[in-house]
DNA sequence: ATAATATGACACCTAAGGGTTTCACATTTA
DNA sequence: TAAATGTGAAACCCTTAGGTGTCATATTAT
Protein backbone atom coordinates (compact mmCIF):
# COMPACT_ATOMS: atom_id res chain seq x y z
CA UNK A 1 0.00 0.00 0.00
CA UNK A 2 1.42 3.19 -1.15
CA UNK A 3 0.66 6.29 -3.20
CA UNK A 4 -2.63 5.28 -3.84
CA UNK A 5 -4.47 8.59 -2.50
CA UNK A 6 -5.30 9.54 -6.26
CA UNK A 7 -8.26 11.43 -5.51
CA UNK A 8 -8.37 12.24 -9.00
CA UNK A 9 -7.90 9.96 -12.67
CA UNK A 10 -4.59 10.55 -14.11
CA UNK A 11 -6.96 10.13 -17.66
CA UNK A 12 -9.17 12.86 -15.93
CA UNK A 13 -6.39 15.22 -15.00
CA UNK A 14 -4.89 15.34 -18.86
CA UNK A 15 -8.17 16.07 -20.03
CA UNK A 16 -7.77 19.61 -19.99
CA UNK A 17 -5.92 21.96 -22.37
CA UNK A 18 -4.63 24.24 -19.48
CA UNK A 19 -3.50 21.24 -17.01
CA UNK A 20 -1.50 19.76 -19.86
CA UNK A 21 -0.26 23.29 -20.70
CA UNK A 22 0.75 23.72 -17.23
CA UNK A 23 2.82 20.21 -16.82
CA UNK A 24 4.32 21.12 -20.05
CA UNK A 25 5.35 24.50 -17.99
CA UNK A 26 6.91 22.86 -15.38
CA UNK A 27 8.65 20.50 -17.42
CA UNK A 28 10.98 22.81 -17.91
CA UNK A 29 11.33 24.14 -14.63
CA UNK A 30 9.50 24.18 -11.05
CA UNK A 31 7.54 27.49 -10.82
CA UNK A 32 5.32 29.57 -7.91
CA UNK A 33 1.37 29.66 -8.50
CA UNK A 34 1.89 33.54 -9.37
CA UNK A 35 4.93 32.61 -12.23
CA UNK A 36 2.45 30.18 -13.28
CA UNK A 37 -0.27 32.11 -13.71
CA UNK A 38 1.27 34.88 -15.24
CA UNK A 39 1.33 32.37 -18.90
CA UNK A 40 -2.75 32.34 -18.77
CA UNK A 41 -5.78 34.73 -18.98
CA UNK A 42 -7.33 33.31 -16.78
CA UNK A 43 -7.16 34.20 -12.78
CA UNK A 44 -5.35 32.75 -10.54
CA UNK A 45 -7.81 30.78 -8.63
CA UNK A 46 -9.03 29.04 -11.83
CA UNK A 47 -5.19 27.92 -11.65
CA UNK A 48 -5.16 26.93 -8.24
CA UNK A 49 -8.02 24.80 -9.42
CA UNK A 50 -6.17 23.03 -12.33
CA UNK A 51 -2.96 22.59 -9.40
CA UNK A 52 -5.03 21.06 -7.33
CA UNK A 53 -6.24 17.91 -9.50
CA UNK A 54 -3.23 18.16 -10.85
CA UNK A 55 -1.94 17.54 -7.42
CA UNK A 56 -4.81 14.71 -6.63
CA UNK A 57 -3.89 13.12 -9.39
CA UNK A 58 -0.17 12.61 -8.16
CA UNK A 59 1.18 14.58 -11.46
CA UNK A 60 2.80 17.28 -9.40
CA UNK A 61 3.49 18.40 -6.19
CA UNK A 62 3.76 22.10 -4.17
CA UNK A 63 5.75 22.96 -1.56
CA UNK A 64 5.51 26.50 0.16
CA UNK A 65 9.19 28.22 0.10
CA UNK A 66 8.44 31.52 2.08
CA UNK A 67 5.43 33.52 0.93
CA UNK A 68 5.32 31.38 -1.93
CA UNK A 69 4.26 27.90 -3.35
CA UNK A 70 6.49 26.10 -5.83
CA UNK A 71 4.95 23.27 -7.52
CA UNK A 72 7.39 20.64 -9.54
CA UNK A 73 6.21 17.91 -12.27
CA UNK A 74 5.96 14.09 -11.27
CA UNK A 75 6.08 11.81 -14.17
CA UNK A 76 5.27 8.88 -11.97
CA UNK A 77 1.20 8.83 -13.04
CA UNK A 78 1.85 8.41 -16.40
CA UNK A 79 2.80 5.50 -16.48
CA UNK A 80 -0.61 4.63 -16.32
CA UNK A 81 -1.43 6.26 -19.38
CA UNK A 82 1.78 4.80 -20.97
CA UNK A 83 0.70 0.78 -19.88
CA UNK A 84 -3.14 1.63 -21.27
CA UNK A 85 -1.83 2.70 -24.85
CA UNK A 86 0.87 -0.07 -24.58
CA UNK A 87 -2.24 -2.31 -24.73
CA UNK A 88 -3.53 -0.93 -27.76
CA UNK A 89 0.05 -0.97 -29.63
CA UNK A 90 -0.46 -5.03 -30.11
CA UNK A 91 -2.94 -3.73 -32.54
CA UNK A 92 -1.48 -0.61 -33.66
CA UNK A 93 1.83 -2.62 -35.78
CA UNK A 94 -0.74 -5.22 -36.87
CA UNK A 95 -3.53 -2.89 -38.29
CA UNK A 96 -2.87 0.76 -37.77
CA UNK A 97 0.09 0.81 -40.29
CA UNK A 98 -2.53 -1.14 -42.97
CA UNK A 99 -4.98 1.79 -41.78
CA UNK A 100 -3.08 4.17 -41.52
CA UNK A 101 -2.19 3.45 -44.98
CA UNK A 102 -5.74 3.37 -46.61
CA UNK A 103 -6.70 6.76 -44.50
CA UNK A 104 -3.78 8.39 -45.91
CA UNK A 105 -5.21 7.59 -49.41
CA UNK A 106 -8.65 7.87 -48.60
CA UNK A 107 -11.47 6.14 -49.02
CA UNK A 108 -10.37 2.67 -50.95
CA UNK A 109 -14.14 1.09 -50.50
CA UNK A 110 -15.47 3.98 -52.22
CA UNK B 1 -7.59 18.36 -45.73
CA UNK B 2 -9.13 14.99 -44.04
CA UNK B 3 -10.11 13.02 -40.94
CA UNK B 4 -10.18 16.85 -39.19
CA UNK B 5 -13.78 16.94 -38.40
CA UNK B 6 -12.90 16.03 -34.60
CA UNK B 7 -15.27 18.09 -32.78
CA UNK B 8 -13.70 15.75 -29.74
CA UNK B 9 -10.23 16.16 -27.83
CA UNK B 10 -9.20 12.34 -27.91
CA UNK B 11 -7.77 13.19 -24.25
CA UNK B 12 -11.31 14.52 -22.89
CA UNK B 13 -12.87 11.24 -25.10
CA UNK B 14 -10.64 8.80 -22.95
CA UNK B 15 -11.38 10.66 -19.74
CA UNK B 16 -14.15 8.27 -18.95
CA UNK B 17 -13.61 4.84 -17.47
CA UNK B 18 -16.76 3.62 -19.49
CA UNK B 19 -15.55 5.01 -22.90
CA UNK B 20 -11.89 3.81 -22.05
CA UNK B 21 -13.93 0.67 -20.98
CA UNK B 22 -16.34 0.66 -24.05
CA UNK B 23 -13.01 0.76 -26.64
CA UNK B 24 -11.42 -2.24 -24.32
CA UNK B 25 -14.58 -4.55 -25.60
CA UNK B 26 -13.93 -2.82 -29.10
CA UNK B 27 -10.37 -3.66 -29.16
CA UNK B 28 -11.84 -7.68 -29.49
CA UNK B 29 -14.44 -7.69 -31.96
CA UNK B 30 -16.93 -5.34 -33.36
CA UNK B 31 -19.88 -5.16 -31.68
CA UNK B 32 -23.84 -3.61 -31.96
CA UNK B 33 -25.26 -1.03 -29.40
CA UNK B 34 -27.21 -3.60 -28.09
CA UNK B 35 -24.10 -5.61 -27.34
CA UNK B 36 -22.13 -3.14 -26.32
CA UNK B 37 -25.15 -1.81 -23.34
CA UNK B 38 -25.50 -5.39 -22.43
CA UNK B 39 -21.90 -5.05 -20.56
CA UNK B 40 -23.11 -2.06 -18.56
CA UNK B 41 -25.64 -0.95 -15.78
CA UNK B 42 -26.58 1.93 -17.20
CA UNK B 43 -29.12 2.80 -20.34
CA UNK B 44 -28.89 2.26 -23.80
CA UNK B 45 -29.49 6.21 -24.30
CA UNK B 46 -26.12 6.55 -21.97
CA UNK B 47 -23.84 4.32 -24.04
CA UNK B 48 -25.43 5.85 -27.21
CA UNK B 49 -23.93 9.61 -25.74
CA UNK B 50 -20.59 7.56 -25.36
CA UNK B 51 -20.13 6.47 -28.52
CA UNK B 52 -20.90 9.60 -29.61
CA UNK B 53 -18.17 11.36 -28.02
CA UNK B 54 -15.89 8.51 -29.39
CA UNK B 55 -16.96 9.01 -32.79
CA UNK B 56 -16.55 12.38 -32.60
CA UNK B 57 -13.10 12.00 -31.22
CA UNK B 58 -12.81 9.31 -34.34
CA UNK B 59 -11.87 6.38 -32.30
CA UNK B 60 -14.96 4.60 -33.31
CA UNK B 61 -16.78 4.33 -36.11
CA UNK B 62 -20.38 2.73 -36.98
CA UNK B 63 -22.08 1.50 -39.31
CA UNK B 64 -25.34 0.03 -39.50
CA UNK B 65 -26.27 -3.41 -40.61
CA UNK B 66 -29.83 -4.22 -41.33
CA UNK B 67 -31.59 -3.40 -38.16
CA UNK B 68 -28.26 -2.84 -35.89
CA UNK B 69 -25.79 -0.34 -35.84
CA UNK B 70 -22.32 -2.28 -35.13
CA UNK B 71 -19.53 0.19 -34.13
CA UNK B 72 -15.44 -0.77 -34.56
CA UNK B 73 -12.61 0.63 -33.16
CA UNK B 74 -10.58 3.22 -34.61
CA UNK B 75 -6.72 3.75 -33.53
CA UNK B 76 -5.51 6.63 -35.55
CA UNK B 77 -6.23 8.97 -32.30
CA UNK B 78 -4.31 7.86 -30.07
CA UNK B 79 -1.33 8.59 -31.95
CA UNK B 80 -1.33 11.89 -30.78
CA UNK B 81 -1.62 10.51 -26.76
CA UNK B 82 1.07 8.35 -27.40
CA UNK B 83 3.14 11.87 -29.16
CA UNK B 84 2.11 13.49 -26.10
CA UNK B 85 3.20 10.98 -23.88
CA UNK B 86 6.68 10.73 -25.85
CA UNK B 87 7.66 13.94 -24.78
CA UNK B 88 7.95 13.15 -21.36
CA UNK B 89 9.67 10.22 -21.87
CA UNK B 90 12.90 11.92 -22.18
CA UNK B 91 12.43 12.87 -18.49
CA UNK B 92 11.21 9.64 -17.61
CA UNK B 93 14.62 7.77 -18.51
CA UNK B 94 16.60 10.32 -16.97
CA UNK B 95 14.58 10.69 -13.71
CA UNK B 96 11.80 8.53 -13.79
CA UNK B 97 13.95 5.29 -13.58
CA UNK B 98 15.90 7.02 -10.05
CA UNK B 99 12.27 8.28 -8.92
CA UNK B 100 10.44 5.16 -9.47
CA UNK B 101 13.02 3.16 -7.30
CA UNK B 102 12.75 5.44 -4.53
CA UNK B 103 8.99 5.60 -4.74
CA UNK B 104 8.91 1.50 -4.59
CA UNK B 105 11.56 1.54 -1.94
CA UNK B 106 9.36 4.78 0.09
CA UNK B 107 10.29 7.68 1.67
CA UNK B 108 13.71 7.97 1.46
CA UNK B 109 14.35 11.64 2.37
CA UNK B 110 12.48 10.79 5.48
C1' DA C 1 -49.71 -9.30 -40.72
C1' DT C 2 -48.08 -9.07 -36.11
C1' DA C 3 -44.99 -9.09 -32.63
C1' DA C 4 -40.43 -8.49 -31.11
C1' DT C 5 -36.10 -6.18 -31.51
C1' DA C 6 -32.75 -2.26 -32.30
C1' DT C 7 -32.15 2.11 -32.85
C1' DG C 8 -33.09 7.33 -33.25
C1' DA C 9 -34.55 11.40 -31.27
C1' DC C 10 -36.31 14.19 -27.52
C1' DA C 11 -37.07 16.35 -23.20
C1' DC C 12 -35.53 16.45 -18.81
C1' DC C 13 -32.62 16.29 -14.36
C1' DT C 14 -28.53 16.80 -11.34
C1' DA C 15 -23.86 17.13 -10.26
C1' DA C 16 -19.52 18.51 -11.54
C1' DG C 17 -16.26 21.41 -14.16
C1' DG C 18 -14.18 25.64 -15.04
C1' DG C 19 -14.44 30.12 -14.26
C1' DT C 20 -15.21 34.63 -11.51
C1' DT C 21 -14.84 38.09 -7.47
C1' DT C 22 -13.85 39.23 -2.85
C1' DC C 23 -11.65 39.24 1.52
C1' DA C 24 -8.37 37.72 4.93
C1' DC C 25 -3.78 36.45 6.21
C1' DA C 26 1.18 35.62 6.00
C1' DT C 27 5.62 37.06 4.43
C1' DT C 28 8.86 40.16 2.29
C1' DT C 29 10.69 44.47 1.13
C1' DA C 30 11.25 49.52 1.45
C1' DT D 1 6.27 49.48 10.70
C1' DA D 2 3.95 50.14 6.39
C1' DA D 3 3.24 48.77 1.86
C1' DA D 4 3.49 45.33 -1.47
C1' DT D 5 3.31 40.61 -2.74
C1' DG D 6 1.69 35.71 -2.75
C1' DT D 7 -1.43 32.70 -1.27
C1' DG D 8 -5.75 30.50 1.01
C1' DA D 9 -10.45 30.15 1.13
C1' DA D 10 -15.24 31.09 0.41
C1' DA D 11 -19.43 32.26 -2.22
C1' DC D 12 -21.28 32.35 -6.46
C1' DC D 13 -22.37 31.49 -11.74
C1' DC D 14 -23.02 29.29 -15.93
C1' DT D 15 -22.38 25.52 -18.97
C1' DT D 16 -21.59 20.87 -19.85
C1' DA D 17 -21.35 15.94 -18.69
C1' DG D 18 -23.55 11.94 -17.66
C1' DG D 19 -27.47 10.00 -16.66
C1' DT D 20 -32.71 9.05 -16.95
C1' DG D 21 -37.33 7.93 -19.35
C1' DT D 22 -40.54 8.05 -23.25
C1' DC D 23 -42.11 7.64 -27.83
C1' DA D 24 -41.60 6.90 -32.77
C1' DT D 25 -39.74 4.30 -36.51
C1' DA D 26 -37.28 0.70 -39.10
C1' DT D 27 -36.24 -4.10 -39.52
C1' DT D 28 -36.61 -8.99 -38.44
C1' DA D 29 -38.80 -13.09 -37.00
C1' DT D 30 -43.25 -15.87 -36.17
Amino acid sequence: MSESLKKVDVFQAIADPTRRDVLRLLASKERSIAEITSNYDMSRTAIVKHLKVLTEAGLVTGQKLGREKVYHLKLEPLTEVKQWLDYYEQFWHNKLSKLKFLVENENEDK
